[in-house]
DNA sequence: CTAACATTTGACCGTGCGGTCAGAACCTGG
DNA sequence: CCAGGTTCTGACCGCACGGTCAAATGTTAG
């Protein structure tokens, strides 16, 4: 899975073949054959595990927050803090989501976790309605909007390696902020 | 290049062999070749035909528009208003763009579109700050995610074809004018 | 009608993919 | 020093891809 990892992020998903993540750390494709079912199951994997530590750092976070702005930024920022300590992981999870391209109204099978997250939004962003510390705006529209907004940083990266993540959240969390509240 | 947006956008980047394209159509994928350097050579074609579309849509509309907030509502009114009427196109535009994955630090050959359009939204931030309409964020943070959370609505049409393109526009428009104005 | 040109076909490359598998190599407890 | 299980290799499938090309088939001007 680390190898996985270290190749979506520095050569993409299509360079992303067994025999690449093999060579990568100088074993026989065979041997991803042995512990994965499949390459699906092993980039699943990858997805499940990324998004697990993600989750497992932000959920305290956001739920340390009260509802409405400050879970907002709670979000956001601790997303990006996620993001910029694991900056290969996670541009090996975006990768994934937009490289394997689904069919029409048929979902990609790692696509789950992508929709979860906005699901997850839209609920931050409910909840900060109804404690009426914002707008009326479409949730689900601000929150497609907002993962969007978030899930660009891997274009920064790819762009310019040493871009300022953390920066680049505090401008996106003051932006929302500003943008979703009452 | 018709048929190369019909099968992107029904079938997605994966999906959109010669051989699909041309099956599409019903000729040979000899034809595509016939006129057609290679594929890479369509799909930039097929690019530069949907950006050159959009931005003689679009750039009457924002130039017609005062520096500052007018100008970013018109960019992100007239934008989804070319969206919502070239659902198939966007949708095959933004498959090239996320299909194809280019290496760490080597741009994809079709990225020079969108990351020109990126810059257009730069410079347009940056008037509207020198106007002083527009708050003092990172132009180019700001950008790249007005720019993401636009390219977004492939993502609502591939879950819910017949989504609400417009609504979705105006909800933007809303946000990103709150949220930079000075 | 014919000659010249434009277009299209369908069989055919070479390549790299995901995946398989018999057997070699490597442990490790008795 | 084995015997048994685990791990790994490297050759090998079948397949779909992008691309090529001689030959067949339109088309059109003189």
């Amino acid at each position: 899975m680390a190898a996985a990892i270290d190749v979506l992020a520095e050569s993409g998903f299509g360079a992303a073949s067994l025999a690449a993540i093999a060579d990568h750390i100088g074993v026989s494709k065979g041997v991803i054959s042995y512990y994965f079912a499949g390459k699906d199951r092993l980039l699943q994997e990858v997805v499940a595990s990324v998004l697990a530590d993600a989750a497992a750092y932000m959920r305290p976070r956001v739920e340390a927050a009260p509802a409405g702005r400050p879970a907002l930024r709670a979000y956001v920022s601790s997303n990006l803090e996620f993001i910029d300590a694991h900056r290969r992981e996670i541009i090996a999870l975006i990768e994934i989501f937009n490289g394997a391209s689904p069919g029409r109204g048929v979902a990609s099978p790692y696509a789950a976790g992508h929709r979860s997250a906005v699901d997850a939004v839209t609920r931050l962003l409910e909840a900060g309605q109804q404690a009426g510390d914002l707008g009326p705006f479409h949730p689900r529209f601000a929150a497609v909007a907002l993962r969007a907004a978030i899930d660009a940083v891997s274009e920064l990266l790819r762009e310019e390696p040493e871009a300022d993540v953390l920066a680049y959240g505090s401008e996106l969390a003051a932006l929302f902020e500003r943008g979703l509240g009452a």
